[in-house]
DNA sequence: CTTAATTTGTACGTATGTATA
DNA sequence: GTATACATACGTACAAATTAA
């Protein structure tokens, strides 16, 4: 077959560009190759022809002959030319406007259908709301022991600097799931060995882990309503059924769950400070929930996300601590109590199930981070840990305190709130009639987080409240956040 | 009613046991009351009495009686004395032997279910090998410049400490995000904006959201075999029926895959780097799969981790620069750049897809971590980045050719290295007729990491060989793994 | 068949701007 | 600030392969 010439004269060349001309050259002919303005097998002109005509030296259009050699476009022969080898194959749908149309449409439906799909996970979407009072969660800062922290940081670093940077265990820093389990064992009446602590990325990860390790397509899930939406968009995201059940100073009432509809695979609950309206399931409805889990097969994940800061009496032991069948997953964080951007979390698994929780994790997310569960532990270790909670449980209740005094300041009548006696938000009543929505985005409007009730129910429905952290900010902002606020609420 | 006065007479202390002795007391009672040794409405002896007969002091005493009393189980009445309570509901199965009975049953049922059915994905689990010559995917961190990690990582926090310790966006910090679609369009010729990169722990959690996200249970993924077992377990545990496709020197070949056992959703390659075997994917492959995506409306997951380090020419780029419908998500990763304990990665995906990708994220791991990323991104900016990847890669290729002179010495005919232009480990087949796991097995014993190769397969078979990593390790550490390789292979 | 012209592939040396140590 | 390394660009030379006269 005799080899057509091809010319090149379509390439111009950019002297003034920044970007060097052998890309430039190799560039522009891939190109004229893959649209094929260059057919296959054509005889390119010779590189001493086109140094001259482009006028650059003969290297450099032999280094972007090289670059497409090397990547298959062109072959070189010596004393004959260089020829483009690569046929763009006929199949190839981006050559004919018809085979690009077919695939567009392809690609467009794809992309619907997969939109249709993902639809119904949708739900309530994590709102993103900026990092102003009285945003819920936020933990307080300013008087995190940073220098401390670092202080741990480059202790541990100083003692295992190579072995930190490598991998790690599949579920977490050996000392940190041991100080954690001393540590819940101690505060939380959690009974546990450290081989049964999952560290995990944040809590969310944890709820996440045991979803994917208990929780089968199709499966049930019992839900506290009001709740944690997170955990909600977590379990219908693997296909589960969540159904809401009630919940009401003694904290959710398994009594009242739907059992008709099905029996549950997984019960969500977080006994010690109902989230979000912070009330403590009642040590009745904690042995009648444990009960019906341990007859009916059901496993309970405890959320006990806030439980560090009890301003009254001892903190209540875990649901856990009460459990001898095994139901019970233990779904805790550091997030709260040293700082968000740490997302570092834990489980505590059943024994039997650690192994499973293993897989799933290591599916997940294989070789977790060791630096800073290494400097938690140390943090741990050195009593810092348990220093920082009581620094803070003094703090937060003063700020509560502040909080309330706003209130009664400028808000009295308009909005009431709930006596709390753990956590880092509160909940306050809308007196008025007035939808929370619209307070909420009124608020924001003037540059006040407060979340409404509303959003953290999916069927009952409540009076109209709004969610106030409290435990971030400090005493002018939570004033001047209360008195914006009160120009929020129509009287 | 009269209450009947109960005795304690059953409990005993253990004044050796590292606990406090008044939460001994407290578990006790705890037990006895749930268990129903203590009648609901009976009277405790008081704590005086209690205080003398374990001789404690009567604070101790009291200290547990405060707790149950916060708890619900007892109520103390000034003048008359303290009372049980809380009355065990009767429906609670664990104080009758049979209730327990039952209980444990269907506890050792489920968990025998769960182990049945988690039992299908469970396949090849990942290997901690120890951190030992030639353990492949391990940098060398001798070499990483720490102490300019430091110091980006002090400018990043001296800059926005408090914001940095808060919540973050969804899918990653943003100037992380920017310097990442910078990196990859100068490198890799991947084409994307800083909205279509998503920061996520580690490579492997980009693949579990890239299954999360464009997954649905039943669907079939195509995947190169040999290839990355690691992505074969979460397409499994996913529910996708993974089909093999065979792999030669030019990487994997569309044409042979498995059409008629059903259409791919996802398709997991390799490209730059063929995972284990090195190959790099030829042109006219790399067109046929793009078009074939395009047309079938599969998409393409490019795992390309590995191809920082390219000892010959420059590097090829990436299938996603070539891609023109939107079919190819891309996966990166820190680990094996910076070290692996770092535990970030990246994806960039398709700009229609950015949303649902979004959703997915939010639901595994909401708000990720700041401090590293921010730190990565300063990195970067100041081109340390830049830097480090071009001097290991100078470094790697020099121990690459000392693995060869290692292996020339010590193992001429025994094994043969594969031509290696790029990545961290290599492949050496094995000239003898020992099934390659008997060497791995034989290797460990004498301190020597090296995978058999028949581990990265399903169902191709491949002649025995092992994956050495050569990148993380001195050259006296090489020349004594190899010697003692040597000693590991039978002749 | 021989020969001369042409072409690639390889190997030098040099200059320059940039980034790095 | 200075020395060093590196990528880019340019020029020259020559061997090996091919082609056409």
């Amino acid at each position: 077959m005799q080899h057509p010439s091809l010319t090149l004269n379509m390439i111009q060349l950019d002297l003034a560009s920044p970007e060097p001309m052998q890309f430039q050259l190799y560039r522009a002919m891939r190109e004229a190759i893959v649209t094929k303005q260059l057919a296959a097998g054509g005889r390119l002109p010779s590189t001493r022809e086109l140094a001259q005509r482009w006028k650059v030296s003969r290297n450099t259009v032999m280094g972007a002959f090289d670059q497409l050699t090397a990547e298959g476009y062109l072959k070189g022969k010596q004393g004959a030319g260089t020829f483009v080898t690569f046929s763009v194959p006929d199949f190839y749908s981006r050559v004919t406007p018809a085979g690009r149309a077919a695939c567009a449409d392809v690609v467009a439906r794809r992309e619907a259908a997969l939109r249709q799909r993902r639809m119904k996970y949708q739900g309530c979407t994590h709102e993103p709301s900026p990092l102003a009072p009285l945003r819920p969660t936020v933990p307080s800062l300013e008087n995190f022991p940073f220098a401390l922290w670092e202080q741990c940081r480059k202790a541990v670093l100083r003692q295992g600097e190579r072995s930190l940077l490598t991998y790690g265990d599949t579920l977490g820093y050996w000392p940190l799931r041991r100080a954690v389990a001393t540590y819940l064992r101690d505060t939380r009446g959690v009974r546990c060995e450290p081989a049964q602590v999952v560290i995990c990325c944040g809590s969310q990860q944890g709820i996440y882990l045991t979803a994917s390790t208990l929780l089968e397509h199709g499966e049930t899930v019992w839900m506290e309503d009001p709740g944690y939406q997170g955990a909600r968009i977590v379990y219908e995201g693997f296909g589960a059924k969540v159904k809401p059940v009630p919940v009401d100073r003694e904290g959710m009432d398994i009594q009242r769950a739907p059992v008709a509809e099905g029996v549950a695979r997984l019960i969500h609950v977080s006994p010690s400070h109902q989230f979000p309206l912070g009330h403590t399931m009642s040590l009745e409805r904690r042995l009648r929930l444990l009960d019906y889990a341990a007859a009916s097969g059901a496993y309970i994940v405890e959320d006990d996300y806030d439980s560090e800061f009890r301003y009254e009496g001892r903190p209540l032991s875990s649901l856990q601590g009460l459990d001898q069948s095994g139901s019970v997953v233990y779904v805790g964080t550091f997030s709260k109590i040293l700082f968000p951007s740490l997302r570092l979390g834990y489980l505590v698994v059943p024994p039997g199930l650690v192994d499973l929780f293993e897989q799933s994790r290591s599916r997940i997310d294989g070789n977790p981070t060791l630096i800073d569960p290494a400097t938690i532990a140390l943090f741990m270790e050195e009593g810092h840990f348990a220093r920082h909670i009581r620094k803070m449980r003094s703090l937060y209740q003063e700020r509560l305190e502040l909080l309330h005094d706003a209130v009664a300041r400028y808000l009295r009548g308009g909005l009431e709130l709930e006596k709390q006696q753990c956590g880092m938000h509160t909940v306050g009543w809308l007196k008025g009639s007035t939808p929370d929505q619209e307070v909420t985005a009124r608020a924001q409007k003037n540059g006040v987080v407060a979340p409404p009730l509303s959003q953290y129910t999916r069927r009952f429905t409540l009076p109209p409240g709004l969610v106030l952290g409290f435990a971030g900010f400090r005493a002018d902002e939570i004033d001047n956040a209360v008195k914006r606020l009160a120009d929020s609420i129509p009287l």
